[in-house]
This record gives C-alpha cells, structure tokens and sequence, in this order.
RNA sequence: CGGGCUGUGGCGCAGCUUGGUAGCGCGCUCCGUUCGGGUCGGAGAGGUCCCCAGUUCAAAUCUGGGCAGCCCGACCA
C-alpha cells in the first residue's frame, strides 16, 4: 500500500537556506533525503527506493558476470590498516574499543579482503575470483558538500578481482568494464568513461566513470569523437598562438622593470600571452633530497601537477621565493629556462615555437626571440591543463565539463596482496602473488547525477529505471465521489500489473498535488477527476517535457503501463 | 588546514547597531469555504533565541570562550 495518506514524503516548499546543488536543494525539498551533521544523511522512504533502485541495477550486473556477493564489517582491526599502510590516512576515522584496543571504520575494503583471500585461497585452481558487497563506507572528509554529493557515511558497491597475472587482472578489468558500461546505459545518465590517474596509490592503469552535471567536483576533457578523459590526465594539440612575434637570430636582452607576471610582460613587450614562456620553480621530491627544476610552459597555458608528478617520478611542490634567490639564482618573475643552472622540463606545447619571450635571469629584464631547443636543451613533456578549444588525437575540438564521478575502476596489481600475504602455488608449487583489480561504484552518486541532470524548474524529473515508484496516481475526487471510487480501482489495477505506484489520496487542492508529484518527479503521472471521468478518459502527464496524453478510461492501467515503457 | 558566512517554533526569515512583554510568512490543528495548477476567511497550538561563563536591576541583543552548520580554496589512496 503506498497511498500518500499513509505515507512519509515530508515535502518542503523552500530548499535549506545554505543548500548550494540542485540535487541537494531538490532532494531536501522532495522529502528524500534529510540532514542528521556534517556529511551525515538520512534516507528518508521515497529516497530509499531510488538508492535501492541503484544497487540493484548494480547487483543484476555483477551477479550476471559471477562477481559473488558477500559482506564484510565497516568496523575492523587497525592492524590489517597497519599492515597495508594505509593507517596514517588521515580521512579513516580510528578509535579504541573498551579494552583500548586500536580500531578503524573502513572506507574502502582492500584490506578486509585481501585478508580473507590470504588465508582462503591456496592453489592457482581456487582463481580467478571476483567478490563485492554493497556497505556502508566511512571517510573523515575535509569538507563535505553538495548533499549527498561527497558524504562522511555512504554506500558503496566495492568489488575486488583475484587473478594468477597480469594477463588474468586484464581480463577481469575488462569483464568488470562491461559491467560497469551497461550499469550506467541502464541507469539512464548521461555517462563517460574516463582515462584517470592511478594515484598515489600506483597501479597499472584506472578509469572513472563521470556523469556531467553542474556541481560535479571533477572537470571532464570531452570530444566529439569519442575523446574522453579527467583533465588531470588529458592530453591534446593545443591551439595555436596568434600573433607570435618574429623570430630573431639569437636572444635579445629587454628591459622590463617590475614586469613579474605574466599580464605585465605581455602589456610591457605588447605580445601575446601564447608567446611568453612561463618558468615554475620547482623542488622535486621535497621530503627526500629536495631536486631543484625549472618547469616551463606556453604563457596561456596551465601546469597540470598531477601530470607534472607523474613526469619527475613523484611529488613536486613549489619552490619559495627564497628558493628561487638561492638555488635558482634569479629573481622571482625574471627566471627564464636560457641559462637556467637547473635541469628544464619543458612543455611540449612550445616545441617548434620561435620568436618567444622569458625571463633573462636577472632583474627587471627578459629575453625576446628566444627558441626552445636553440636557447636551451629542455626535457620535453606534457604538462599543461588541456584547454577548452584543443584537438584530440582524432582530430575533434574539445570541451571542458564539470562532472560527478560516479564509479571507478583501477588495475591494483599486487599493492595489497604483499603486505597481506595473498599468494598461491603455482602449478609448479612456487607461492606467486595474487594480482588484484578494485571496482567501486557510489549509488547515492548515481542518485543524485540524476537529479541534477534530469531536474527543471518543477523539480525531479527521474530516469524510469531510479524512480522512487514509477507512477503517481492522483484523485481529486474528495472521499465518497466517483473520481475516488475510479482513482481506487486504477490503483488496484496498475498493482496488479507490477507496477510501483505512488497514490495521491489527500484531501487537498490539484494544484498543491500537481506540484508534489512534479517535485517528486516520477516518470508518469495519472490524474482522476470528475471532468476526465465524464469525458471518458484520465491524463497522463508524462514528467520529462510534462506532456500531456489522455488515456481511454476503460482499459487506463495497461494503457498506462505501455506509455510508460516507452519513457527514458 | 586557510578564507568568508550563519546559528531565533518544522521550513524560510525579521528583531541585535541603541539591553526591558520574542515577531512575520509558509507549514501544523480546528471550523467554515473552495475543488483541474500551491483557494479564501476565522480561531488556535508550537520557541532552553546553539551552549557555557561574564557584565547588568535586566541579555536573543553587550563581552569572552566553546560547539555546530554552510560556501570558496587546499585535500579527496
């Protein structure tokens, strides 16, 4: 029985004063979701049943690629945490039990796992194995936001592969990436599979799945031609400079007095911001021996320092103005990689460039018609932010998107199985190590992408596959009018025939149910009153463009079951 | 962790500068009205003013300390 009279679905006309996100503000104000602290969210009934309408569009796909669903605790011994390393983190929530005895709430179950298969599994005939469970995860988040965009306290569908090599880890990342593709075709977002980068936690390769949506967190480089990829990684043919200076014989010594950034060079020598060579300063591996380099790229370009760490091999800061004094030797804002006394990493956007414009490496002057390769002998990489505009390797232009990541899928290799201990005998009787692959998804993510994808003005509009029910059915007709008597039997009906119907029976005026059932957003809705019933027929308002259909009276449930199959 | 903002019935807010009976809209209860787009009228209920301490005859208001929440950034294994 879901009739509304008896049912918890505390509708608000006016968001929380301090929600920000679409999906935050709609899902409060449709009676979804509810606040308890900081990153702390209830799932109120309604809300429930999209959650629930996730993870089971999850579980259908695991199940049919035989991942095997178990379940493991969120409260664990901090020793397995100790083990892997991953104890110091400062976003894992530690405490003691009553005998003092350290503990962690997990959030995420590498460990938990990688134990038990350690002791279970003995021989190369017990592999390959896929294992996930659907479990609460906890994270002691900075800054949590955006509803429930990024939470302390979330659900998550984590899945983990065991295989004998690499070969094996391949496939299974392979198999769980088909998975994946259709969980999200069924989920009925606008979806991209996205190459990511593997971290620090290392590993053999990554993917992300991102959702676009204004509040996304993460930044998307899309192309036309399928391109697809997390800006922190993206690479492209950048676009080119106009209006670059003339190329001169040798380098020629300006003076540019207090001209520091990049602006006042430009306004200064009245080039182009493409035709400067912007130098960073850098100290590779700054906790260890402290490298200093000099970083350069295209003035109108941007450092991507997740590509910049994976170029130099691992973490690089920047350096200090001291720094820069003493071990660069060159005032800040004049530094300039011609007869720079550091190794230079260059960019690959100012290969081929001449007639280019950099610091001289002594104050209040820069270099023009400087030449990369000629001026200086660089190590070339890729550096910079793509931007929006660039080419992909296919040839298209691309676009920048905001986005939610949704899942990801990352080649572990053995960074949990040796320091846990997971290994088998090989056929030959030799202990080899299991290769893993972690699988993550987030359907309280998939959730609210939806919202904020499909949302209009009125409020939700839901894929059918994540509805909370997949019909509203409302009467005007007041207890004891014909209206009420026929709304009871469409009710019944549309029950029989499986679907999920939500049934408006309050007393209250249209205009007050049309805009809760708008706001709820299910995919149809169906109306009963008198004007329709002497007419022979009741509305189906179809939520996605709110079109209107009128449906024969006799015959309404199946009538509306077929139009409702043809939704999104 | 840096920067900014906010805590007053369920929700959204005013009151605070200049200390003195805690107010408005929505929602809620009851009565009537209306009944295909948040109808109208009347009567009501509901608040430790985030917490603690201080100043004062008197604190939502002033002072100090704490806590909580939100936004931007950093972070996000």
């Amino acid at each position: 029985m879901t009739r509304l009279t008896r049912y918890l679905l505390p509708t608000e006309k006016e968001a929380p004063a301090d929600a920000e996100a679409t999906s935050h503000k709609l899902m409060v104000r449709a009676g979804l979701i509810r606040q308890l602290g900081a990153g702390l969210w209830t799932w109120l009934p309604a809300g429930l049943r999209a959650h629930r309408n996730a993870e089971r569009i999850i579980r259908e796909e695991m199940d049919a690629i035989g991942t095997l669903e178990l379940l493991m605790p969120v409260l664990q011994p901090a020793d397995l945490w100790q083990r892997s390393g991953r104890y110091v983190i400062d976003e894992l929530f530690k405490l003691r039990d009553r005998r003092e005895a350290p503990l962690v709430l997990a959030m995420t179950h590498e460990e938990a796992i990688t134990s038990h298969i350690a002791r279970i599994v003995r021989s190369y005939r017990d592999l390959p194995l896929m294992l996930y469970h659907i479990q609460t995860k906890e994270r002691d988040e900075p800054r949590p936001r955006a509803g429930v965009l990024r939470t302390r306290e979330f659900t998550m569908k984590d899945a983990y592969s065991f295989d004998r090599d690499r070969e094996g880890l391949d496939a299974a990342y392979d198999l769980q990436a088909s998975a994946y593709d259709k969980i999200f075709d069924r989920s009925g977002l606008e979806w991209y599979r996205v190459e990511s980068d593997v971290g620090a936690m290392g590993g053999f390769g990554a993917h992300e799945y991102m959702a676009p949506c204004a509040a996304g967190e993460n930044e998307v480089a899309l192309s036309d031609a399928g391109y697809a990829a997390n800006v922190e990684i993206a690479s492209a043919t950048p676009q080119d400079v106009q209006g670059l200076p003339a190329a001169l014989d040798a380098p020629d010594a300006v003076e540019t007095p207090d001209a520091r950034t990049v602006e006042q060079v430009c306004a200064a020598l009245e080039v182009p911001s493409g035709a400067l060579i912007k130098a960073m300063p850098v100290i590779v591996d700054p906790d260890g021996d402290g490298e200093p380099l000099l970083v350069v790229i295209r003035g109108d370009h941007r450092l991507n320092e997740t590509k910049l760490s994976n170029a130099v091999g691992g973490p690089a800061r920047a350096a200090t103005e001291e720094e820069i004094r003493d071990v660069f030797g060159a005032p800040p804002g004049f530094i300039g990689p011609v007869g720079a006394g550091v190794p230079v990493l260059a960019d690959e956007a100012l290969r081929g460039l001449c007639g280019l414009v950099a610091g001289a490496n002594e104050p209040d002057r820069h270099l023009r018609g400087v030449e990369p390769g000629r001026d200086f002998d660089p190590r070339w990489v890729d550096v910079r932010n793509v931007e929006a505009g660039d080419t992909c390797a296919a040839g298209a232009t691309i676009r920048l998107e905001p986005a939610i990541e949704v899942a990801n899928i990352f080649k572990l290799g053995t960074r949990y199985s040796e320091p846990l201990g997971a290994t088998y005998l090989d056929e030959s009787g030799n202990a080899q190590l299991i290769w893993m692959g972690s699988y993550g998804i987030g359907p309280a993510r998939i959730v609210a992408a939806a919202v904020e994808q499909f949302a209009d003005q009125q409020g939700i509009s839901w894929p059918r596959s994540l509805a909370p029910f997949d019909v509203e059915l409302v009467t005007l007709g007041k207890e004891g009018e014909e209206a009420r008597t026929v709304a009871d039997g469409i009710y019944e009906d549309l029950r029989r025939a499986g679907m999920d119907v939500l049934y408006d029976d309050r007393d209250l005026n249209p205009g007050q149910k049309f805009a809760d059932a708008e706001l709820l957003g299910c995919p149809l809705r169906l109306t009963v009153g008198r004007k329709s019933i002497e007419a022979g027929e009741i509305e189906a308002q179809i939520r996605r463009g709110q079109e209107k259909r009128a449906l024969p009276l006799e015959g309404a449930a199946e009538a509306a079951q077929e139009l409702w199959r043809a939704l999104p």
